[in-house]
DNA sequence: GAGTCTAGAGAACGGATAGAGAACAGACAA
DNA sequence: TTGTCTGTTCTCTATCCGTTCTCTAGACTC
């Protein structure tokens, strides 16, 4: 996984590495600027979403605090926890005990990912099966056509590809059999997105 | 794979070993010509690529990367070599340089597995589509009823879903507008079956 | 000598990488 | 509320680096 880091990032990641611990609060951009000898904020910034990506530094989320480092082993390199079952129609369940997954970097998104199975055929003309792994990224937001975990009336968690007016939120199974289904935007909140789906064929 | 290789070429591959480990980075092409007493780069350049058709080094794909060495043996416990492109109808498609993809081991058979992007909606029903990975596992049969990666007359490679019978080999596509494909047993040849399938959304 | 193999120099191209800086939005403190 | 801090996105530019190409030169074989 290294590999995939290029000279800059790594020697980023070595300057965070070493100021560890000598710091009280994690640096922000505009400190680890002038400690690396930067004038761009913005240019930082882009080194540091690849390590996000590659598993070294914590998701910045939009908040002020700063950048972490990623406790190495908690989250690792590869792996995303498997939360729990998603089917049309019911909350997710949850696993008593996670369980985790390797995830390739491909499929996954920029922010805090997490996998689910998929139960039921509701996505099946997508080629989203039952017994597939979806790869889901954090989010509370989503462009319209991306598949998301939907949350309706704060109770039934479902997969589908959203459609989003000022009037009506929409979501599209993927299922001839199925129809969309049409909802107020208040009564749907989006818990995550799409970024990547495995399956598994066992002989 | 094992080329012999040229003095000069040895001499270069016995550099990149001793100076493993004391460097923090893997050297470019230019640090390599300067250590080496080399004033072209595109000297080296020819040098290197024979070291990598030989094995001894991983390709350098276009990216600034630098030069590393193959870990002899244990190459990369999660990732496995995408081999090309398959569609049906077509020999496999292989890419001139090719790439190496990390694949969950959920995914991936007991023996030797290889990464194929499938070409085309011939597999659509089974929820492989257009652009999906395939992990194969490499091996001459299958059971009735995996997928395969079939050679038809040594031409053309497909996959399918395979029905075996005495008298025939009967391939079945996975989209109701195809027919299954009925062949003599001796001109079909099995390259490999199909363990694992993922796709990437890209936002 | 002709032909081939190996090695190197150097030019040129294009994609990858790195950085500057502007603009914007949310977080937070006064 | 306002203003500042901070993370995010964007465009633009310069440089780095892998790649390909042509040309030269020595060693060796036939």
């Amino acid at each position: 996984m290294n590999e995939a880091l290029t000279r800059r990032q790594r020697a980023i990641l070595e300057h965070l590495r070493e100021g560890r611990g000598c710091q009280a609060h994690p640096p922000t951009l505009d400190e680890l600027c002038r400690e690396l000898g930067m004038r761009s904020r913005g240019s930082l910034h882009k080194h540091i979403q690849a390590l996000v990506k590659a598993g070294h530094v914590e998701p910045l989320s939009g908040k002020q605090r700063g950048v972490h480092l990623c406790e190495p082993g908690q989250n690792h390199l590869s792996s995303l926890p498997l939360l729990g079952r998603i089917a049309a129609g019911h909350p997710i369940e949850a696993l008593e005990n996670p369980q985790s997954l390797e995830v390739p970097e491909q499929l996954r998104g920029k922010g805090r990912c997490y996998v689910l199975q998929v139960r039921g055929d509701s996505m099946i003309d997508e080629g989203i099966l039952d017994g597939d792994w979806v790869v889901i990224e954090q989010r509370d937001h989503a462009r319209d056509g991306e598949i998301v975990v939907a949350l309706i009336d704060g109770e039934e968690a479902t997969l589908k590809r959203i459609e989003q007016t000022p009037s009506a939120c929409i979501l599209h199974p993927a299922n001839s059999k199925l129809a969309p289904l049409r909802y107020a935007p208040g009564r749907v909140r989006i818990q995550g997105v799409v970024t990547g789906q495995m399956r598994a064929y066992l002989g």
